[in-house]
DNA sequence: AACGATACGGAACACCGTTCCGTTTTGGCA
DNA sequence: TGCCAAAACGGAACGGTGTTCCGTATCGTT
């Protein structure tokens, strides 16, 4: 139960050879797509880099969606799981949340037109979306309480917000370099801080 | 030469009767249909809306960010000459700083999706992105420079680099109640301030 | 009135994501 | 081993985009 297997409400792998074999190469032939052309790249050319009919890629993976967490699943939970650790990790939990940001944002750049599809509302994405606020919203709410109760910064914040604006402050950062998205987070997350 | 003249570099208004109506009846067309469903609305909505074929469309705006110019010069000019007149006002500069920025967050907001839109990589939006950014980086740069001076503010920061962060947390802000764009660009704002 | 320049409309094209279904493959069972 | 229903496959087809193209209609001038 360490992490490829089903987890709580994932589908049990297939019992075809041929059916784990194809949904294995189209996890790879994504993963590779994305890096080359962005998570905009047309679900054709997964398909032929798979090897694999468009029929097989929409069975594995219902919406475009789908297959975009599944290829990053893992790092998204790795963020995750960063947090409560910067947390203990003995810096003060403003500098923790600074930290686990920084994650996020290195996360979120280094994938070509994620950020700006994640909060896209075109159909289908929802669940993309859901993933992401489900993982990782509640890291963020702990890193959040923990640097208000210390006094670090303001308690009015809700982390809901704070993700989707960094999300948002990321949009385009690769594409551009006259844009340096992690600046504009630092300055977000300064202007976090308790005035006075 | 007070605002609907042709400026430096504009087209003359066409010899024809029928082609200004036809240019007018687009404008008004497209200024509806934006309010009514995005600025993403598709070119054929817009057409059928001002009773005008797909070519006629193509041929008054080439691409589509040249009608979304169109239709917004004014406001945009709006704010860019609004701030000036801001830092004339009173205030100190960190506050006008402030002021014209809710200015454009306002501009922003109230147009389905012209933020997103804005910072697309999209072919053809080069034109959109180039104009907003001649016309406000400039405003932008002097009221960050009036604050720099003051010593309100760090003063390592790029008007362009603002602009494009600001923008981009206006991604959305109509769409969701539990995203408060004006408030994450609040803390951005605040982020500026000079340390201690 | 006639005619060339100009502008018009919308069919046609090139993509896209997604659905659907006839065909092929697989793995358990007799 | 041979069989066959269930499962998965591939890709044509659909509905939706933006954009191009060109035969036709209109305009303003001579």
């Amino acid at each position: 139960m360490s992490d490829s297997d089903e987890g709580a409400g994932r589908a049990a792998p297939s019992r075809r050879k041929d059916a784990r074999r194809n949904k294995e190469n189209l996890l790879d032939a994504a993963a590779a797509v994305f890096v080359a052309s962005g998570v905009d790249a047309p679900v054709r050319d997964i398909a032929a880099r798979a090897g694999v009919g468009l029929g097989t890629i929409y069975r594995h993976f219902p919406t475009r969606a789908d297959l975009i967490i599944a290829v990053y699943r893992h790092q998204v939970d790795a963020c995750a799981e960063a947090g409560p650790a910067l947390l203990a990790a003995g810096a003060t939990p403003h500098a923790a949340l600074g930290e686990w940001i920084g994650l996020f944002v290195d996360f979120l750049v280094t994938k070509h037109g994620l950020a700006a599809v994640l909060h896209s509302d075109e159909a289908g994405f929802d669940a993309l979306h859901t993933y992401f606020l489900d993982r990782l919203v509640p890291v963020c709410t702990q890193l959040l309480e923990a640097a208000a109760a210390a006094g670090e910064i303001r308690s009015d914040i809700d982390a809901y917000a704070l993700m989707r604006g960094v999300g948002n402050l990321c949009i385009g950062a690769e594409s551009d370099p006259r844009y340096d998205a992690r600046r504009l987070v630092g300055l977000l997350v300064a202007g976090l801080r308790s005035p006075r």
